[in-house]
DNA sequence: GTCTATAGAAAGATAGAC
DNA sequence: GTCTATCTTTCTATAGAC
């Protein structure tokens, strides 16, 4: 039998993150105090300061976990034997992989700005490196000559910042399965870099 | 001779929307305090509420302002000879527009979550009518065989985030002239939707 | 039209009891 | 590990002088 009261050290600080992440998503990070966070977890105000030495460090380790996930699943993604199959899995890996932490993309998106320089630097950092992923296919096909492309770092942003989009609008149930979202994005970007 | 103090009513507030629109833009509606419009203003936070009821009030006219705006603009571009043409002529005619107000576009899609439910309906609706300017002219194309969308609702959204991304990254002096960026956008557009 | 002053609520963070 | 209590600051919004 659960203890009532006492130490729960092991699952509280994932509990404070989880609600932290859903109230920063929904109404802002400045707009969420720690008062909230804290009652969403059943714990009172003083006790959020255990886990987290104040509420910008809380924020930060969302972001940080959410972009070293995001950049270990492509890690995992396994190579694909040409550069438009490798775009093929890039535009798929990435529709599917935000449309699974849609808290977590926003948040990545929107709350950059409430980061100190340090933290802001490492986070973009990041982001950075994951941008160069896709660009390096872009870029390897355009050496292939299978893709035509102005500006390959153009290119990597415009097809991100697409991708992205999707989380904006897709609702669980509603016109089209993730499997079709990402079929029909897939035939859009295909035939924007073709050759 | 200019008063040093007094009425300036008509040239307040004007100033407040303006300060008010770059403080919500760079910090976030939430962490922008009415001391700190008020002082970039030149004015004590008392003053502001001759101008606006309350601070939502507030960030809802500079979106209202935002929207109107932008669909009259929009309005005011003459109408193309065939679908691929007024394509074209949207997609420069977004890029340019919201390069020239990325303020109140950063604002319109980061802070509508601070709205209550009638004021975000109203925005929500001006987005929509906006959104079926250019699903028009994807649906004209399909039905003349010049585009080749599998869906014209979902081709819209992918088109204007793509195109609204320009405002995350584009920098005065950069690499690339607007002219050129909008070439760019259009020359992927353009084989995106191609038949 | 703007200011000073302030009411009243709520914020982030800390100290010490248990 | 958590709670209660509190310090200190800051917030939105209002009242009344000028």
């Amino acid at each position: 039998m659960a203890r009532k009261s006492g130490s729960h050290s092991e699952i509280t600080g994932p509990r404070i993150r989880t609600e932290a992440r859903r109230l920063f998503a929904r109404h802002g990070f400045a707009a969420v105090s720690m008062r909230q966070i804290a009652a969403a977890v059943g714990l009172q105000a003083g006790a959020l300061y255990l886990y987290t030495p104040d509420k910008e460090s809380l924020l930060f380790d969302l972001l940080k976990g959410h972009m070293d996930e995001l950049l270990a699943a492509w890690a995992e993604v396994p190579a694909a034997a040409s550069p438009p199959e490798q775009l093929e899995a890039f535009v798929r890996f990435h529709i599917r992989f935000n449309l699974e932490r849609a808290e977590a993309v926003f948040l990545s998106y929107m709350e950059l700005r409430n980061l100190g320089p340090d933290n802001f630097a490492a986070i973009e950092a990041l982001r950075r490196a994951y941008e160069n992923e896709l660009e390096s296919i872009l870029r390897a096909g355009q050496a292939e000559g299978c893709f035509a492309l102005p500006d390959t770092k153009l290119a990597t942003l415009a097809i991100i910042a697409m991708l992205t989009g999707v989380n904006t609008w897709f609702r669980e149930g509603g016109r089209f399965s993730r499997a079709a979202v990402e079929q029909i994005y897939w035939d859009m970007v295909r035939k924007a870099v073709a050759a």
